[in-house]
DNA sequence: GTAGTTAGTGTTCATATTACACTTAGTATA
DNA sequence: TATACTAAGTGTAATATGAACACTAACTAC
């Protein structure tokens, strides 16, 4: 690079994800194991150094891309990590992003072939890389905070879903018990839910109206 | 640093703060007049390299301290900027802080040396340097989204305040006009708030009730 | 055909938000 | 010293929002 620029000093840019899926009525977070030093055989988020012929934004993509095998999902900037002791070896600064990811996407996925890959529950995590776990933390905090005022959730669904289903994926988020008529009422107030026209059928019991949403889009509400 | 790790590639970090004031009626942004190229003469936002021996935060401080004079304000990490063609010359990626200052601290400030500085209204910005402008409109987004549902707009009131004052204020950042009778019922419900005791005798009407804040953290309402 | 399971549906009550107008306490000046 | 001017300060009624709460419907399995 250039370096007429005064005062420039080297630090090394990272980029991690906090890759967040729920399964088995958790909130799960994707883990990967380091194979190098510092902290080698310690989980730590994917994540990867910021190439200098992409952006921010590229980078993370590419990072969940590679050990996530998806694309076209959920990404947000979380924050920037920039402690000088954060890396025990050298200046790195990290730009965290979060994703959010339906469950069923990742199954299908040929994520398979990364051996060294796990999904931890948010609230149980092993011992972790760095400050990955101050990482996470934040990450939960934000995922929160969004699922209180905007339709974020969404990112986490499947395309067709029983609106149970959805009532289900805010409990376990927010880590609370939601009311059924009132959730209900809620969901069909915002206008953002279509039904499909097909019950799914599963278990011996009424079946359920299966809904979609009507745009992608993420959007504040009220 | 160390460049063991591989992929690294070298990439500069710096730090852009969006330091804003209310005074005059209006929103005001910090500008400084570039020296050098690229961009030179052209006004932005006042920033400079992360050094490596200082956190992100550090460096933010820094900045503040050496371009407003001021210490002991607001200042919260904003969103980091990493779009490839945002600096024509080299890869740089700029980590954005915003800042709160009340006006009253900024005419006692030594920062009267600085010739090369200007407040600039906030929705009446010249021609900016890089993508500042992007920056500060994201700043006033996060400011007013802020200002919605917590009481970061302490951050901006002087010691000692008038209600009307603080009413004026909410409706400059808002860009909103507010009911007086309502607005003090809000503020006065929160419990934050405490009489001084002392009335201001400003002018040839009724004489206020000067209030100042019980703390000074920001913290979430409702 | 009976038991089991989830889907689906309204109303009432409490709380929070909004809209709205007059009196009070001071200064300036005629 | 009375009158005009200005901003401070105060309460209530109407409306909207959020919370609590229980039964019937539709299907499968046995």
């Amino acid at each position: 690079m250039n370096t007429n620029y005064p005062g420039y000093e080297q630090v090394a840019v990272t980029v991690d994800l906090v890759v967040f899926t729920v399964n088995d009525d958790a909130l799960n977070v994707m883990l990967v194991k380091r194979a190098e030093e510092p902290f080698a055989d310690r989980w730590s988020l994917p994540g990867g150094f910021l190439r200098s012929s992409e952006s921010l934004e590229d980078a993370a993509l590419r990072v969940l891309k590679e050990k996530a095998g998806v694309e076209d999902v959920y990404v947000e900037q979380l924050y920037t990590f920039g402690d000088l002791a954060r890396d025990p070896r050298a200046r790195v600064i990290t730009v965290a992003y979060f994703a959010l990811i339906p469950w069923k996407e990742l199954v299908s996925s040929p994520s398979d072939k990364v051996t060294d890959l796990m999904w931890a529950s948010a609230t149980r995590l092993p011992k972790l890389a760095f400050d990955h776990r101050e990482i996470v933390a934040y990450a939960v905090q934000r995922l929160r905070a969004k699922a209180g005022y905007s339709n974020i959730v969404y990112a986490l669904m499947p395309r067709q879903f029983r609106l149970s289903e959805l009532q289900r994926m805010y409990e376990i988020i927010m880590n609370d018990k939601l009311d059924k008529r009132n959730f209900r009422k809620r969901m069909l107030a915002t206008g953002l839910l279509q039904e499909t026209g097909r019950k799914d059928v599963a278990g011996a019991h009424r079946p359920a109206m299966l809904y979609k949403f009507k745009k992608m889009e993420i959007a504040f509400l009220d």
